[in-house]
RNA sequence: CGGGGCGUAGCGCAGCCCGGUUAGCGCGCCUGCUUCGGGAGCAGGAGGUCGGGAGUUCAAAUCUCCCCGCCCCGACCA
């Protein structure tokens, strides 16, 4: 097995390393695209079924819309266009035709096949779930309309990078319709805060709930507000957003409602997504050198069990003992695996799991058998220690919520420490060429200096924390007067 | 798309500068025996159009040109 880069060598490199030792994905024949691989997938079900619990909660509906678009679609509004024209795969036939050249044989678009109105790739789906919603919204009584999708987009990024960004992503994409602005605000703060939940507490990944700045908004949205985690390596990760998108589509689609008193006015909108990007995160957060570190909520196999054995006898009474703890612990706590496989020692199948990351390892040994206890051990510290088998229905959904708390108290003890308020533009340069972190400092409002300091650093600002600090202060690039600290830091 | 690095067995690499038997090594894989409480040992074995194409040459993994892909650093982004 190929060892795994240490992050203080080469961060990125480790970062592949570890996804490929856990064997969560590969890269594909198409350039940029990813294979995601079952112990990949297995988190992303999760990731799914964990989310698509809470929007059905909150009232939400799924639905599925097309993969592909009308190109006309994407230009009715003027911003969205702009936003995203320069990364559309557009189809322009329907057939191949086979063609020899020089003797091979090959494949071409069949020029008489070529389409009339080319469709290009949804690279998200508001115009074609827009271009519906008109249809389906007439009265005051149709709002609110809440649809989530599950689908694959397309963005032809220039350069990517497993998880955190492909030329193809998995994600869930929500379209909300509003009668007032009110609520259409309340909705878009409403799923930002189910996003801030998923990734604390299922994720263990403390964020930065915040607004956009102009600059940063979704093409199309009147306010775009994220949750920005922390890397390892200082660098913050957008994790979701959520957008209030007002009636910018509504108008763009002439979607309108009457409402008590017989008046016509067009709808209020919202969209929100989560996509795979959050597993290069969750990747990122927690794992060390060691490969993978999942915390336990999301961990398809939450526990393993390594049986130990000599002889056929020993074997077989190790494994009767161990498919009956993992069968009376699945109730509890959820998958528990027996590695039964013979041939591969036990201390191979130990390193195995570690690179894998599920959360605790169970070593059961004829002397573990005898003495009536496992060996319990965590994957994020190597805390082991021996737990009697009729306590081990306890034990372990408590070892399982200590695990979760510990990456969750280490992520956020890791942010904190990075976190600084910085007042001058000395200072600020030096943070960013010196390790860099999250920074919070007073800016002037004025997109041409964020942009500035974009360009000259690297740095943006992530968001505008809700929580921030607002005594009035001077913008650390320009000087002038600012109103309050914004969140600075170099991004993924 | 610009700058840098790299493509040789599933993975990691050597060989290339200075062309020349049958292209090696470690890990993994297959078979057998001994093993088995932190990545087992021995013996035998399978696996390669040396990223692709064109050229130079008696002869190309090695030299030349073109193309493709990957990684890092920029410009764009979830």
């Amino acid at each position: 097995m190929a060892e795994i880069t240490k992050r203080s060598d080469d961060y990125s490199r480790w970062y592949q390393d570890v996804i490929q030792a856990a064997e969560l994905a590969e890269n594909s024949p198409v350039r940029g695209c990813m294979v995601i691989r079952p112990n990949g997938y297995a988190i992303w079900e999760n990731i799914q079924r964990t989310l698509d619990d809470r929007f059905k909660e909150l009232g939400h509906v799924n639905a599925y819309f097309p993969l592909l678009i009308p190109k006309s679609f994407l230009a009715k509004e003027a911003e969205h266009i702009e936003g995203f024209a320069k990364e559309c795969a557009i189809v322009t036939h329907h057939r191949l035709k086979q063609v020899t050249v020089d003797g091979k044989t090959t494949v071409i678009p069949d020029p008489e096949s070529k389409l009339e109105e080319e469709y290009i790739i949804r690279p998200t789906s508001e115009t074609v779930i827009w271009d519906q919603y008109r249809k389906w919204i007439q009265s005051y009584r149709d709002l609110p309309l809440l649809i989530n999708q599950w689908a694959n987009v397309m963005r032809w990024e220039m350069r990517t990078r497993m998880f955190l960004r492909t030329t193809e992503f998995l994600w869930q994409e929500g379209h909300t319709a509003h009668a007032t602005a009110a609520e259409g605000r309340e909705e878009t703060l409403r799923m930002l805060e189910v996003y801030r939940w998923f990734a604390e507490e299922v994720l263990a990944m403390p964020v930065v709930c915040g607004a956009k700045t102009p600059n940063e908004r979704f093409a199309g949205a009147v306010e775009t507000f994220s949750i920005e985690a922390m890397m390892q390596d200082r660098k913050a990760l957008q994790a979701a957003t959520s957008h209030d998108l007002g009636q910018n589509f509504a108008k763009a689609f002439d979607v309108k409602y009457q409402d008590a008193e017989g008046k016509v006015e067009y709808v209020w909108a919202t969209s929100w997504g989560m996509s795979t990007r959050i597993m290069g995160a969750l990747i990122m957060t927690h794992s060390d050198d060691n490969g993978l570190v999942l915390p336990p909520r999301i961990a398809r196999v939450k526990a393993v069990i390594v049986p130990i054995w000599k002889n056929d006898q020993e074997m077989a009474a190790v494994c009767e003992a161990a498919d009956k703890l993992a069968a009376e612990l699945k109730p509890v706590v959820g998958l528990v695996h027996v590695d039964k496989r013979d041939k591969m020692r036990p201390g191979w199948k130990y390193a195995e799991w570690e690179r894998k990351g599920v959360p605790v390892r169970l070593e059961l040994g004829p002397r573990d058998l005898a003495a009536g206890h496992v060996m319990m051990a965590a994957r994020h510290d190597r805390a082991k220690n021996a737990v009697k088998f009729d306590e081990l229905a306890t034990a372990l959904p408590a070892e399982l919520e200590r695990i979760q708390q510990d990456l969750f108290d280490a992520a956020l003890k890791r942010r904190t420490e990075a976190t600084v308020e910085i007042d001058t533009w000395d200072g600020f340069v030096k943070l960013f060429q010196d390790g860099g972190g999250f920074a919070h400092c007073h800016w002037c409002g004025d997109g041409a200096c964020e942009q500035a300091i974009q360009d000259e650093t690297r740095v943006t600002i992530r968001n505008i924390p809700f929580d921030r600090d607002e005594t009035p202060g001077k913008c650390v690039h320009c000087g002038k007067d600012s109103i309050g600290r914004v969140l600075f830091a170099q991004s993924y």
